[in-house]
RNA sequence: GGAGAGGUGGCCGAGUGGCCGAAGGCGGCCGCUUGCUAAGCGGCAGAGGGUUAACAGCCCUCCGAGGGUUCGAAUCCCUCCCUCUCCGCCA
């Protein structure tokens, strides 16, 4: 959620700065504009009433205390009474309204942010790691996978449909491999561990910023009201949602393995094919929660977090930094990890690493008490530390062998308990 | 799932219809005092919002959430959520 304020003081800027993501943002700006004038007009009127009425039911205590008649006090105070409740139904509308429309904002964009429409304007930052050169035609994952019997579609689209898989054997144990091989890592660089619920309520979602816009992209448990997440970040970031911190308590630092679930909606006919793309898969998670002074810091931090262990797997990568238009909706910045997959000749997303300033921290209600004493929102940022299905692919890829078996990546062979998967 | 108890400020905890935004304690901040990482004394301090040049003053709201009763609700009533205890069930 944007800082009303912000918006009252300069609806210009947040204006601008929306329309780089998207030109019919500003629309939503006027009417915030409206709506705040309104309810602080009827906000005035009300209180006045209200202060009014205070003091003459105080008036009524003290006369009766006196053996007083108030019988005509009483009267006036019930006059006051029909015209409050008309006033606090307007305003509780108007306040409704408004705070519908404040949650459909995105963020404003960082002024670092390149400016750009979609994709195809992101810029990127670095690269890493030598493509390895074959002497054959690599091949898809999905074809290695389901060759060396460690990757089931079949069997997965007859349990759940399409977009769900059964990673048995070598692939199962590849796969845990790789979540403790990232977990180990993370937590030596500080992390905490977390193996929090999966299963949300609604306002959690809010406080991330998944709902209410994104409701169609996930899974819910309609009887309980509960949706399954569709990211660890959900659960890690609202770790402490309405709580005030203590300064001296920041940075925390939290990791956690999940599985995510996704219902894909908006993405019919994007990669069917392979393990790209499902409604389930595992991920392990990165969130921190900063002082507001070093997130910018902390987010090149994260980022490296995050690239270290594809530079541990040896996998290729790049980093990009996403425009504006391509910015995720809690985001004010965002660096996307892209890994190589040799099949596909091309980098593919793996990790996704933003600063939200204090967008969900406003939306959670999480502060902390700086040294002068006052509370002040937190900065909350998120990264994957990776996706775990697509490190699989990747490795996969990456390290196949003409004969279709696959290298197990030196530092996952502790993990494994084995140097090959055939 | 059944029975019971309870949710009050950073924490603990008192408060059953008006002088309670809330005693007291701990913790915090400021000052004084004491020559020894402590103690004593005094003072300050809840959150959100409106008005405003103002972090001044004034006002409004908030005692789990939402309704209701009343001139007036932390206090009475209803619904929901959560926590705890016992029983049941269960990995």
């Amino acid at each position: 959620m944007l800082d009303i304020e912000l918006i009252r003081k300069k609806p210009n800027f947040v204006k601008e700065r929306l329309a780089t993501r998207d030109k019919s943002l500003p629309e939503l700006v006027d009417e915030v504009l409206e709506l705040d004038k309104k309810r602080r007009s009827i906000l005035v009127e009300l209180e006045n009433l209200r202060a009014e009425r205070n003091k003459k039911s105080k008036e009524i205590g003290f006369l009766r205390r006196e053996g007083k008649d108030t019988s005509d006090l009483e009267r006036q105070v019930k006059e006051f009474k029909e015209r409050i409740e008309a006033l606090e139904e307007e305003f509780r509308r108007v306040q409704e309204n408004l705070r519908k429309v404040m949650l459909r904002i995105p963020n404003l964009p960082h002024e670092s942010v390149p400016v750009g429409e979609d994709e195809e304007d992101n810029v990127e930052v670095r690269r890493w790691g030598e493509l390895k050169e074959f002497n054959f035609e690599p091949k898809p994952h999905w074809e290695i996978g389901e060759s060396l019997g460690i990757l089931d579609f079949e069997r997965g689209a007859r349990l759940a449909g399409s977009r769900f898989t059964v990673v048995k054997g070598w692939g199962a144990r590849l796969e845990r491999a790789l979540i403790n091989f990232m977990l180990d890592l993370h937590i030596s660089k500080g992390y905490k561990e977390i193996l929090p619920p999966h299963l949300v309520r609604p306002e959690i979602l809010e406080g991330t910023g998944q709902l209410p816009k994104f409701e169609e992209d996930l899974y819910r448990c309609e009887r309980d009201d509960l949706y399954l997440i569709p990211t660890a970040e959900v659960p890690l970031t609202n770790l402490f949602r309405g709580e005030i911190l203590k300064e001296e308590d920041l940075p925390i630092y939290l990791t956690a393995y999940t599985p995510c679930y996704r219902r894909e909606a908006g993405s019919h006919g994007k990669d069917i094919r392979g393990i790209i793309r499902q409604h389930q898969f595992n991920k392990v998670e990165l969130v921190k929660i900063v002082h507001p002074e070093t997130s910018y810091e902390e987010l090149e931090k994260l980022t490296l977090d995050a690239e270290e262990v594809l530079r541990l797997l040896g996998l290729p990568y790049r980093v990009v930094e996403l425009c504006t238009g391509d910015l995720g909706f809690s985001a004010a910045k965002t660096y996307d990890i892209e890994v190589w997959f040799p099949s596909q000749g091309r980098y593919r997303e793996i990790s996704s690493c933003s600063n939200c300033e204090d967008f969900q921290a406003r939306r959670m209600n999480t502060r902390f008490k700086d040294s002068s004493g006052k509370n002040r929102f937190v900065h909350t940022l998120n990264g994957s530390g990776l996706a775990v299905g697509r490190t699989l692919a990747a490795i996969l890829e990456n390290y196949q062998r003409e004969d279709g078996k696959v290298e197990v990546p030196e530092v996952l062979r502790d993990y494994v308990k084995a140097d090959l998967i055939e």
